[in-house]
DNA sequence: TCCAAAGTTCAAATTAGTTTGAACTTTGGA
DNA sequence: TCCAAAGTTCAAACTAATTTGAACTTTGGA
């Protein structure tokens, strides 16, 4: 008699598998790796906390895949770990507000790519100073500045951005 | 004697190569490919308008991806046409309002999404309806209701964002 | 009308990004 | 203290995305 395995609880269900495809089209479009959106959606539609290895589990994933998912999901506050529990694993629950979430992914994703880029354009500003053609370097600087002001006016609105969805 | 070839005007000078480098990695936290900011980023800062065989010789690029890139650009209505040109081949200038910029990004590459994920969720309202134990309906339909939320607010401060960024 | 130059298409090659898995480190409790 | 379970690391394998290039279509002008 062949054993019979109790796989209850391993697969993904109709509704968490919709649910997490939902997650992972989300993170798609964000630049995230679908492994993120994997654990996320998981998690989103789950009502208890979940450890690592249930994301190993239940979405087949390596425990590398599923280690790397959860620091960059803690990193953008996107989950946080549920103290008291009974084993001596880590479990987490999802952060549903999206004012954290955008909070979130704008400083991790967005700030240091705008601040990298005010550094180049700095250094770019310093190149056009040694152009020989003052009409070149007049355009230059002109399309140099509207760079810079691209910029700020970026890092004005991520603030008001994270304002508006919040609450 | 070694025939010389004139190879003034092909490759980028330092300032071109700098700029474009910017632009590169501007379109990357896009999620747009790296031939679109070599292309947007050398019209950004010539000060002629430049053809497909332009990029195609001064970014060492296929005929196939000048292409390409020429044709989402103008989706995006990131550049356009510029008419009454001396030869056959036609010429594009960039686009460089910020606002236009931003709304051809929201309109091709945002929308769509918040779109398709509109009616993904429409479809797990349906497969919510057929659960059998009414707590666990509850609290699907409550994180389905906050799934929603974030779309509805997201479709709502995009306009706003675009003003935002206008002028 | 014809043709060479301009531009497009898309399957294959290449490159970039993600995931795996095995070896490693850390840790709570017997 | 010790060890098995938990979690991390990262090079290699794999997968996804972009670029190439050759064949193709389109077009302006001789």
């Amino acid at each position: 008699m062949p054993e019979v395995l109790d796989r209850s609880g391993y697969e993904l269900d109709p509704l968490e598998h919709q649910v997490v495809g939902v997650f992972v089209d989300g993170v798609k479009v964000l630049g995230l790796p679908r492994s993120i959106g994997e654990i996320y959606g998981l998690l989103f539609i789950s009502q208890e906390a979940l450890s690592l290895d249930d994301f190993v589990q239940r979405l087949n994933m390596s425990k590398g895949s599923a280690s790397q998912g959860i620091r960059m999901l803690k990193s953008l506050g996107a989950i946080r770990e549920v103290n008291g529990n009974a084993d001596r694993r880590t479990y987490y629950e999802p952060a549903i507000e999206l004012k954290r979430l955008v909070g979130g992914f704008i400083r991790e994703q967005i700030r240091p790519h705008l601040d990298s880029g005010k550094s180049k354009i700095d250094l770019l500003n310093s190149t056009a100073e040694s152009l020989d053609d003052p009409l070149r370097r007049k355009f230059i600087n002109e399309r140099l500045e509207r760079l810079e002001s691209w910029m700020t006016r970026g890092g004005r609105v991520l603030p008001i951005l994270q304002r508006l969805l919040g609450q």
